[in-house]
DNA sequence: AACGGTGTGCCGTATTACGGCACAGAAGTT
DNA sequence: AACTTCTGTGCCGTAATACGGCACACCGTT
């Protein structure tokens, strides 16, 4: 079904491009303007993609994709069994609450509750952090077999600020740190101002699926505010663990 | 495109009955087990759902969705733009803050920011909410074009609670009554232990798209507190309107 | 062993998507 | 005003491919 795969591609163009034209699509995807403007047509008669404003010719995603989007979670009730420990957290800390899951070489944010404090450190659900660069990923990866890690090395690890750990070794003490305190720390090593605390959540299954943490700006993040954190979080994530039939 | 269609329409069944196998798909959607079994393969391979848990014979949907959705707004940056007059809304309100968009006859949730209080009224992104028994709907459709508020009369109001109003012309008193005092409010209309206060945001267009709401539980909405959230509500729409081109 | 329930695979037909190409219009340029 | 260069749209013959009936493999219950 090439078509499909044809539509679905064009569907994901126009969400990161919208508002946005046949032309251009057909330039960016390498496809015949045809084609494009099937799949466009077929799109916004599955009222998955409408035109934009007044123009008819521009085309942006309607809010269906995040109606199928918010079923997506752990395959059990991760997101109900998380919420009320999230709120715990926040409770406790006042500081914005994440609860990502891994997919593929990402950790992808489904859920998220709010600091009330003014400086935010606002990502929209469904965005993704890199396994190697988020407290959030470490904490998983640290609690993967050995497999796993070793690819994600082989693969190189691309830095994003100064802080990041690209080198092999470094990844793997950091790693068995994680391991022996119970929590992982990211300080800006993905987006320069901005830090966090997370702990890896285990389902039935021996491998880490998803995480929880707390993020701050890298102002608020003191070395007793992170060991703070890290108790509050490791403790919610134990108990979600358990929950889950860890 | 039929095929996109058909697949589209798996897409979405997916979503909501997840997990489900071919079988019960088949039955549900009223398709050949083996189109709705090549529109599973095809959704798999582009990364749009995955086998759920050890099984390989039920499937969930993946982040995919939520990473295409959370591009959905209104057309201009409405969310950006909105998310700072929000927390300002939630500092001063300390309730549950939502931004919805009309999308055909539902209200849909894009934004949302959570009171640290300990009772929620949770609801995920992406939820519609009907436009006659919400205050997001109700604020957005008292200063729709009357052909607008006449085409939803005449398709008639369905009851949701025992507060839910269906006469037409108790509907029109109603909105009249809205656009008087500037913001809508809901008394449980819709699920009756939850109440709210909303207005209106209009961009370039004269037809307002989308609304900004407090949400409470209905046993902390008093008259006081309603003409409270009600004033604070109708100036931040007021003043996003006024960002947005009004 | 027969039954009802899974999910998978095959295959001939005919539907349907493909994509080149031509056209219509708008905006800017000379 | 003719020319260019963008838009987006529509047509249409060919060839690919999706359709969907059916048969099969499997599992558990009766």
């Amino acid at each position: 079904m090439q078509n499909v795969l044809n539509a679905l591609r064009v569907l994901e163009e126009v969400a990161t491009r919208q508002p946005i034209g046949v032309g251009e699509l057909s330039r960016v995807l390498g496809m015949p303007k045809s084609s494009v403007q099937r799949a466009l047509r077929t799109l916004g008669e599955a009222g998955w993609i409408r035109p934009a404003g007044g123009e008819v010719t521009r085309w942006v995603v309607t809010t269906k994709a995040l109606d199928v989007g918010r079923h997506a979670s752990g395959d059990l009730g991760l997101r109900d069994a998380a919420v009320p420990l999230m709120e715990e957290l926040r409770r406790r800390t006042d500081e914005t609450i994440h609860l990502t899951v891994r997919e593929g070489n990402k950790m992808v944010l489904i859920e998220r509750l709010e600091t009330s404090k003014p400086v935010r450190t606002s990502m929209s659900l469904g965005h993704s952090l890199p396994l190697h660069a988020s407290a959030n990923g470490k904490a998983v990866l640290a609690h993967s077999p050995a497999e796993v890690i070793g690819r994600l090395l082989a693969e190189g690890l691309p830095r994003y600020t100064d802080t990041t750990i690209t080198d092999p070794d470094r990844m793997l003490a950091e790693l068995e740190r994680i391991r022996a305190q119970g929590y992982a720390t990211n300080r800006g090593e993905w987006r320069s101002d901005v830090g966090s605390v997370a702990a890896a959540i285990r389902g039935a299954t021996k491998e880490p699926i998803a995480s929880l943490s707390v993020n701050i700006p890298m102002t608020r993040l003191t070395d007793e505010s992170e060991s703070f954190f890290g108790a509050a979080v490791s403790e919610a994530a134990k108990t979600l663990s358990a929950r889950l039939g860890h």
